[in-house]
DNA sequence: ACCCATAAGTTGCAAAAATAAACCCACTCC
DNA sequence: GGAGTGGGTTTATTTTTGCAACTTATGGGT
């Protein structure tokens, strides 16, 4: 089914939803949500950041059922941001671990612990980063490369970029 | 929340490896998504955020059942990260919008739009963040307010905070 | 040889959530 | 006064979860 006749006037009828998720072609929070937005995914990915790199780490850590972790680590493995390791022969068992594509994830990691942080650790942060070299905890920010420089929420601005297909904001 | 690889397993006593149990207190990345990790909530906070404040636009760009919507909304009104906004009387109408709380989460909103930037817009980025004063595009980094520099993700260490129940790890 | 345990799943089934479509209400516009 | 709009709720139907039991391959103890 395509979307709703509401969808903008499309110059190229190209915006359905092929399997799943919802405006993937004009968002790429949608594209990331269409591959992590579950329940359980950004969990395992933690748990595999965290260094629990095995099916029943992982099961016992975060109490999921092992029909559905056996199902998101394939499909995370499928889409690229985990890959298995045999770690043994006789049976061949195997480590997940982040590929570039799933490490690649850690700002938005980042980014969402630091909000549980904020309002909803009430005595303090459970986890904290911390600067290797100076012990400090850290931060996240937007710079801007060019004028190397720190910006604040109210000077960022968002266009249409180039993978826009014609459709407005 | 240190890269992927060997360097989280040396530091035995610094990185939590829950044995069993629920990780939502040990993990402000669980208690985040207990409130916004679903297939929706980002998506209509994405939306808000572009400026779609109504039920009906949210709906239409979407696609999302209405029972859906409605939900949702109710749901981020009710964790405070939404408000509704009367913009007229008889029938009473109102405008969701983000609180300060909301407004918060753009970061992780930014890192999930750069990560399917990076991986999935394969004609470059739908829509691209900008510097309002130099008109050029914008990173998201880790930086160390102490030593005001920037953090490359290998340097980045992750230690047991203040908000951490001693019978976890 | 037999029993038990471990790791990593798979299978089957009931319960919960998502989806789609229809319906409702209080208006306004024509 | 009929149609349309905004913002929903209700009702079926489909899909996804969650839980428990079972499987496969192996190793260890007795």
């Amino acid at each position: 089914m395509a979307k709703a006749g509401a969808e903008q006037e499309l110059s190229d009828g190209a915006v359905s939803r092929a399997g799943s998720g919802p405006s993937v072609d004009v968002c790429s929070i949608a594209a990331t949500l269409d591959v992590i937005g579950d329940r359980w995914s950004l969990l395992i990915l933690r748990d595999v950041f965290r260094g629990g790199h095995r099916f029943s780490e992982i099961q016992a850590d975060l109490g999921i059922a092992k029909n559905l972790l056996s199902d998101r680590l394939s499909r995370l493995v499928e889409h690229g941001l985990l890959e298995r390791v045999p770690y043994q022969e006789r049976p061949v068992r195997y480590d997940y671990r982040l590929t570039s594509k799933g490490a690649d994830l850690s700002p938005a990691l980042i980014a969402l612990m630091r909000w549980g942080d904020r309002w909803y650790a009430d005595n303090g942060a459970p986890t904290v980063l911390i600067h290797e070299t100076c012990g400090q905890p850290l931060e996240q920010a937007v710079r801007c490369p060019s004028c190397d420089d720190i910006v604040s929420p109210g000077q960022i601005r968002s266009r249409p970029g180039p993978g826009r297909k014609s459709d407005d904001q």
